[in-house]
DNA sequence: GATAAGTGATCGCTTACGTCA
DNA sequence: CTTGACGTAAGCGATCACTTA
């Protein structure tokens, strides 16, 4: 009986419960499924159901070539193996339907991992760049001293030495903008990369996060976009101009 | 005995393809 | 030759029914 021979057949008896037992039963009338096993004596052609070990072997390593049978393949197959055509179609179906579920659950446990992965990568990071910060306001410090020295010994030699610019030379000139370049992008005196942190990876606390290093045209709000998304791609800013440490300022 | 997981089968729908007027 | 209607086969996701641990 053909997959829609019998589901014409059911449709047009709308009475006649041909699934479970009674479908089996039809089954084992027909010349395939002589080789159907009877699992267990018991329980009549209920148990008749469950494919014997050797054929539920023969038909995974099918699976395992391939996904989907030719329809002569399915043939030679189903008489191979004393079951319908209709059977082993089935089998596949249900076999790629459960198979890509798990794949599925597979891909989901990867992406899991280098969720964690990328976090501690990002906890070292942000360590790293907390060091740096502290470094930068010493030596900051350290550029003021001769600075205000300077103001207290040569009053009235520049007149913009009130504005904090008297130190002149080019290599303070280049620490000074940078320094302000630092204080700003870095927030020194607000840093608050655990807010940016759990923003970042999804958690409650800060809700507007992703805002923060989403391009112009958001192309990184959808969970889709997520799985392009690597700690590689994280610091190339390449084209926004930005420097990498810009991002979570 | 209750329960969750596994499995074969069914249902309803979609898609591709062939046939025919 | 083209086109639309129709039938058929096959696939899929969701679900059912049953078994098994």
């Amino acid at each position: 009986m053909k997959d829609k021979d019998f589901q014409k057949v059911k449709k047009s008896n709308p009475g006649k419960v041909l699934d479970g037992e009674e479908y089996t039963q039809e089954i084992m009338a027909e010349p395939f499924s002589s080789l159907t096993e009877v699992v267990t004596t018991k329980k009549k052609s209920k148990n008749k159901r469950r494919f014997s070990d050797e054929q539920i072997k023969s038909l995974e390593l099918m699976f395992e070539s391939e996904s989907r049978l030719e329809p002569r393949k399915k043939l030679q197959v189903a008489r191979d193996l004393g079951l319908q055509p209709r059977q082993v179609a089935i089998w596949f179906q249900n076999k790629r339907a459960r198979w890509k579920s798990k794949q599925l659950e597979r891909d989901y446990g990867i992406l899991q991992a280098d969720y964690k992965n990328l976090a501690s990568k990002f906890d070292s990071l942000k360590k790293e760049k907390q060091a740096l910060v502290i470094q930068l306001q010493k030596l900051n410090d350290l550029l003021k001293k001769p600075k205000e020295e300077g103001q207290r010994c040569g009053q009235g030699i520049d007149g913009d030495s009130d504005k904090g610019e008297a130190v002149k030379s080019d290599s303070e000139g280049q620490v000074s903008l940078s320094m302000e370049r630092s204080e700003h992008a870095l927030g020194v005196l607000s840093d608050d990369d655990s807010a940016i942190k759990t923003d970042y990876f999804g958690l409650e606390e800060e809700p507007n996060l992703i805002s923060m290093v989403e391009p112009a045209d958001g192309s990184l709000t959808s969970p889709e976009d997520w799985r392009s998304f690597d700690s590689a791609g994280l610091f190339d800013q390449s084209s926004s101009g930005y420097q990498w440490w810009d991002f979570w300022s």
